[in-house]
DNA sequence: AAAATAATTGTAAGCGCTTACATTAGCGAT
DNA sequence: ATCGCTAATGTAAGCGCTTACAATTATTTT
């Protein structure tokens, strides 16, 4: 079943019937209806390969990130692939883990299949250093490379990035004006937006004439347990604080359940911000403030300037989004 | 740069080069290594269209599932993304919503793409009515379809399913040595899996002599919130219950939060068992006492049945998976 | 009505690879 | 050295589609 059995069943030649599939302008409407109707009727469907032979392109965009089952990830992957798949294209997922080299092997491998875009999700795919990032500038000059949440510069790069420093530093300010001292911040990485929340952070102690100490800024893996004993050994430690911006959600709830194991009372004696405003932030009592991301916004801006730049628009290179701080019952404010 | 440069290059033919690209035995060492040299040295990679135009095949798998956002399913496609590639083979993502016309307009676009193998993730992809999965099974004579946590019965289909009515049994019977009377069941829509843990839930009670009760069996949207407020409206509305079995980790979290608010104690007065044993588990004080549907395991085992089937090795058509029940601290027991 | 032009359709040459079949080279047995 | 056989390599015909260019048909223009 292919383009000949079309052609001969219609009556006309395959450059026609490939006219139709390609929804070329020079084929009359009665021939297009009849070639339409003999495709129906046989359930034809072209064959992808030999379309992207033809082609040169095959309608699938590449994406990145480092692992799928992350909340925050795994909503970036649910509307990027809702997003192209209502501009006609399909994804090809990568989840790549944490090592370089198999990011830069997956990274490849997309390319090999000629995918027409790569879009990275989340900023850990960048690394700090930046020989480390050669590779996709390198990329770049094939096909455009996107990046969502995170920051390259580049002639074909294009970034769409959440606003991470302003809204760290919103809400420590507004912790600080609520009356907290001893501001824990808890991260997980450096990386682009890592380090971003982190500045936002540290401005905000230093705009308010308050010191910034090292003790206060802790790495920690985000996941619940792991924040919960960490601040169990801090607090053991004799360390005082009295609130705990984290860089994810995850960590707040670690923060919370810490709370509720020594029975310190949120947000009278401990307030905690978490990060991202997703699920876990509705899961914890009293429910979390957290600051919003606008994940989804972030993934329609890339799609769109993806489709900008395919569409050959003058584009811009990064495109900044603002978080929003969704106020719930973890703060005094 | 194709497969004639690098035939030019060794002086070799192109049958040669196509040879080591396959790994044909019928090369001499010699001549394969000036050739895999050569592809080295100009970075050559073969064109995947050229390739599957030839091959009819091209490695890919495609991936359906309802919403990648959902953390179960996310772990679904972060396990399977990763045991498909170590095997060789990338995976389209497509998540299709609730709508079966999406699904099987997706559905058919994998079709189109020349996939390998198409595995529905998620039991919510079949139908209940048996007549909306003809599409299914009409496919099944061109490809393997893979089901995770789903069963159909068919010629190439083949179903990884999770022992779920067994599980529920074990935890309500559980709940119902503990002293617990009357347990509401909390399930979020009829499914393979769902009508499974239903059916377990209601064995349990049978079996123990208990009434099955309507009032008893409710329906309710997958999130913490909807679950919550359900249970406050029960409470207020007079129905009694000691123990709420749920038939997702999210609506147990609801159930706490409900106990939380109404200040009824956990297990004590109210036991909570939730399903998939996912990071909301962790999330909760006291910490949820779930049901592990070993996802991890359904996805490989999902795998090796596929690359048995792409083997032509003997493989089971249903392959049933033991859940296990992970006590911690919202039970009794 | 013929000529000029525009719209539509057809022809055929790729796109880069695989593979059946043909050819050649290699090697031990005679 | 010759034959027979196997292993290695080459030749060439696709795979199903796109598209430049050629050919035909329809529509204006004069």
């Amino acid at each position: 079943m292919n383009i000949y059995d079309v052609s001969r069943k219609a009556g006309v030649s395959i450059a026609t019937v490939s006219r139709v599939l390609n929804g070329s302008p020079n084929v009359s409407d009665r021939t297009r209806n009849l070639v339409l109707e003999v495709m129906n009727d046989l359930g034809y469907t072209p064959n992808v390969f030999a379309r992207g032979l033809g082609l040169g392109t095959i309608y699938t965009i590449g994406i990145m990130c480092s692992d799928s089952s992350d909340p925050y990830l795994a909503h970036a992957i649910s509307y990027l692939e809702r997003g192209l798949r209502t501009h006609g294209y399909d994804s090809i997922l990568c989840c790549t883990g944490n090592s370089l080299e198999t990011r830069q092997k997956y990274f490849n491998l997309l390319r090999s299949k000629k995918v027409d875009a790569i879009i990275l999700a989340g900023s850990k795919l960048i690394e700090m250093n930046p020989m480390d990032n050669q590779y996709l500038i390198d990329a770049s000059r094939e096909l455009p490379i996107m990046l969502v949440n995170g920051y390259l510069k580049g002639e074909n790069i294009y970034s769409t990035v959440c606003d991470d420093r302003h809204a760290t530093h919103e809400a420590a300010s507004r912790l600080i004006s609520s009356g907290c001292r001893d501001i824990l911040y808890l991260y997980t990485s450096y990386s682009y937006s890592g380090v971003n929340k982190m500045n936002g952070y540290q401005d905000a102690l230093a705009g308010c004439g308050l010191p910034v100490r090292e003790k206060y800024i802790r790495q920690c893996p985000k996941d619940v347990t792991s924040a919960r004993d960490l601040l169990l050994r801090l607090d053991h430690s004799g360390l005082s604080f009295d609130a705990v911006l984290a860089s994810d959600d995850a960590l707040a709830v670690g923060a919370v359940k810490y709370a509720n194991m020594t029975g310190r009372e949120i947000p009278d004696s401990l307030s905690i911000i978490g990060y991202n405003n997703s699920s876990y932030a509705l899961c914890t009592d009293p429910e979390l403030t957290s600051i919003d991301s606008k994940i989804e916004t972030l993934c329609n801006t890339t799609i769109n300037t993806l489709m900008g730049v395919f569409h050959g628009s003058n584009v811009p290179t990064r495109t900044t989004i603002a978080a929003d701080l969704i106020i719930r019952a973890t703060t005094k404010f």
